[in-house]
RNA sequence: GGCAAGGUAGCUCAGUUGGUUAGAGCACAACACUCAUAAUGUUGGGGUCGGCGGUUCGAAUCCGCCCCUUGCUACCA
């Protein structure tokens, strides 16, 4: 066998939260491949990193009241933990915000512009005139141009489906700061990515992507490619283009880079040769795990740019499916959407490994993980199955010989026909069809369990002179557990370590089996407990109190809260809030409404119309000629009476406990309240 | 709407280029065993292989239409 010079990446996970099941889907798939080729023998290297730059973490750190870096360096130690929690054995995990990325995106784009393949183009966005910031798509909403439902992202209307551009929505408002967005130009930096249609034809054509992402690929590469917009104006956390003042690298620029800086990072610490890796003539192998929604960037822009910029190109991309859990898609509100962390506190991770394991395949279909399955699969398979076969045979061993396996093997034939398995196991873990290694694993333990039951060594061990043979078949039974964990080991390196010690020997996987004779082997110690589906239960009902938890914080929920003390503001955020006096000039019923009346109200110079939901507590005839006070700058609300122009001030739970507010004597409609 | 991937036993999934009565594991039932973390073994029940039509001596498998799920993509009256 020869050796194989390997480097592997996972998608970077963003910096701007914590890691979900789904993350680990991707991770678990690919520490499993890592470990098994370094298990045999081969030079493999796994690399990540946080992926740390863009507006969404700018602005979550400005929520937070700190600064961007320390924003991603709290969330960066939040990922690494969990990620060794689930035991990712990562040989580096890094950052994009990096000296390393830094230099490697500047020289990537310098060459792109040295070699002509970056234009620069005039555009016009929607701009945020409070926060003096660029709006992307997700960061405005409104009411849909089509439907008039109102509080639809830039892009496309949940309610209807229309799709559109944001500056045609109705209303449009800045998701950040609220303010109305306006037109603005700016200069945008793009990569030509349409000079490299032929050689992309050829690259997702020529190696070992997965037909359906080669077909994938070829659509977009049919349909004719675009340039892609590299640039984003200040602010921007992320690294500044050189040669242009004020902006900055888009985070999926400089995303991909950080598998290079990461790498980078890792050859000075370990003294290896980057360029060994990453040189055009680079004889090492190059793949990226990623999942199917990013297959843009990886397929298309990825391979372009280390094209232009003349590094080697990926060897390939393996793409999985999206996780989904008890066949839906991750639901915060049934308790599915299940961080890293929350997982962790209730299993062991080599659990999820497993049954990942026991469904991956090579494709890019979705996985479900199906709680029930999964319980009664881990169970069934490892507790019940494998490491049963060493629970059930350790015994005779010791009571029989001494903790000594015997000198020869009692059945050679189904020796044999285990260790015959190993090449084709093997293939599975390379070609990443884990679920028919596991498949066949399971068969030959099965098959153990037969040969087990069929010798009945618990009758032979009785009499004195069968006992010998109870020795001789537990000793196979314990020679075979060895095999079958050391194929196992990539999926379960822990409990693969607790074999070792029961064993006294290091599972490898680099050669050639041999049994152990007259080996000594220690006591058995359980390895590992059943998955209690009580236990499945509370982890769901933890995950839906999170997100409980999590939305009564946000603000919003805060506010609405009687009683809650709420965040404290600064005075210019008290300061937004337009109070006026206003003069209640009439008051009327609604048609149709039974909690709502209708006010006129006189503010000074202008008088508005206000829908009030105080119908349970007055009369009409009680509030005309009153004074109260208005929030005049509210947004006008659509209602399907008319429009409510701001609201009226009053206390209580509501119903009947409704009091309106009332200034002292003295004060005039339209004054400010302050 | 277009494109792609799916739809096989209660659950999770195999089914190679069409070829005998469609398989596995789990779950379920009966029996056996009692060494083992109520683990293991044997036997059994259970499927118009999404629907309809076609090609063929023969279709889960090939073709057409339709339905459902997921993803990507585009909106014109």
């Amino acid at each position: 066998m020869s050796k194989r010079q390997i480097l592997v990446t996972s998608a970077l996970p963003y910096a701007n939260g914590p890691l979900h099941l789904g993350h680990l889907l991707e991770t678990i798939q690919t520490d499993i491949w890592v470990r098994f080729q370094k298990l045999r023998g081969h030079d493999c290297t796994y690399l990540c990193a946080d992926d740390a730059h863009g507006t969404a973490i700018m602005l979550t750190a400005e929520k937070l009241g700190i600064t961007p870096e320390e924003q991603i360096k709290r969330v960066q130690a939040d990922h690494q933990r969990d990620f060794d929690g689930f035991l990712i054995n990562f040989d580096n995990y890094y950052t994009t915000h990096s000296p390393e990325c830094e230099h490697y995106a500047q020289e990537i784009y310098q060459r792109l512009d040295a070699n002509g393949h970056i234009e620069k183009r005039e555009i016009t966005q929607l701009f945020d005139p409070e926060k003096n910031l660029f709006l992307a798509d997700r960061y405005i909403k409104g009411a849909c141009p089509k439907c008039k439902t109102d509080d639809q992202y830039g892009d496309n209307c949940e309610a209807c489906g229309a799709t559109y551009t944001p500056a045609d929505l109705i209303n449009p408002r800045s998701v950040i700061s609220g303010a109305t967005p306006i037109e603005k130009a700016s200069t945008h930096y793009f990569f030509k990515l349409g000079e490299f249609t032929d050689f992309l034809k050829q690259w997702t054509r020529s190696d070992s992507l997965q037909p359906q992402i080669a077909n994938k690929l070829g659509e977009w590469l049919e349909a004719g490619l675009q340039s892609w917009d590299i640039s984003r104006d200040a602010p921007y956390f992320g690294f500044e283009i050189p040669g242009a003042p004020g902006k900055y690298f888009y985070v999926w620029l400089d995303a991909p880079i950080g598998y290079m800086a990461s790498c980078a990072n890792w050859c000075e610490q370990n003294n290896r040769s980057f360029d060994e890796f990453w040189a055009k003539d680079s004889k090492a192998e190059l793949y990226h795990f990623i999942g199917k929604d990013i297959i843009n960037f990886h397929g298309l822009f990825w391979p372009a740019m280390l094209e232009s910029a003349g590094f080697r190109t990926p060897t390939s991309v393996y793409v999985h499916g999206f996780l989904t859990v008890n066949g839906k898609k991750m639901s915060k509100s049934r308790g599915t959407f299940i961080k890293a962390a929350t997982y962790l506190k209730h299993f062991q991770p080599e659990y999820l490994r497993y049954y990942f394991a026991a469904k991956l395949s090579g494709g890019v279909d979705d996985i479900d993980l199906s709680l029930e399955d999964f319980t009664q699969r881990v169970n069934a398979d490892l507790v019940g199955k494998l490491v049963n076969i060493a629970s059930r045979s350790a015994k005779f061993i010791h009571k029989g010989n001494d903790g000594k396996l015997s000198a020869e093997l009692h059945n050679p034939e189904l020796w044999q026909r285990v260790i015959g398995k190993s090449d084709e196991i093997a293939g599975f873990f390379d070609q990443r069809e884990y679920s028919r290694a596991v498949r066949e694993i399971m068969a030959l333990a099965d098959a153990v369990n037969e040969y087990f039951d069929a010798e009945e060594p618990w009758k032979t061990a009785k009499s004195e002179d069968t006992a010998p043979q109870a020795v001789a078949v537990s000793s196979q039974c314990v020679n075979l557990f060895r095999v079958l964990m050391t194929y196992l080991k990539p999926v379960v390196p822990a409990l693969a370590e607790q074999a070792e010690a029961f064993l006294n020997c290091e599972l490898r996987w680099d050669g050639e089996f041999a049994p152990l004779l007259d080996h000594k082997i220690e006591k058995f110690k359980a390895m590992m407990t059943r998955v209690d589906s009580d236990t499945v239960d509370k982890m769901l009902e933890e995950s839906r109190e999170e997100v409980a938890a999590a939305q009564q914080a946000a603000p919003k929920k805060v506010a609405k809260k009687t009683g809650a003390a709420s965040a404290e503001i600064e005075f210019d955020d008290f300061a937004k809030v337009d109070l006026r006096i206003a003069e209640i000039a009439n008051a009327e019923y609604v048609e149709g409404a039974d909690k709502l009346l209708k006010l006129t109200l006189n503010v000074g110079d202008e008088t508005r119309q206000v829908f009030s939901g105080i119908r349970g507590a007055y009369e009409p005839e009680q509030l005309i000629g009153k004074l109260t006070v208005l929030v005049a700058n509210l947004k006008p609300r659509k209602m399907r009476f008319g429009i409510s122009e701001g609201m009226v001030l009053a206390a209580g739970p509501g119903g009947k406990d409704i009091y309106l507010l009332e200034p002292h004597e003295g004060a005039k409609p339209g004054m400010q309240v302050k």
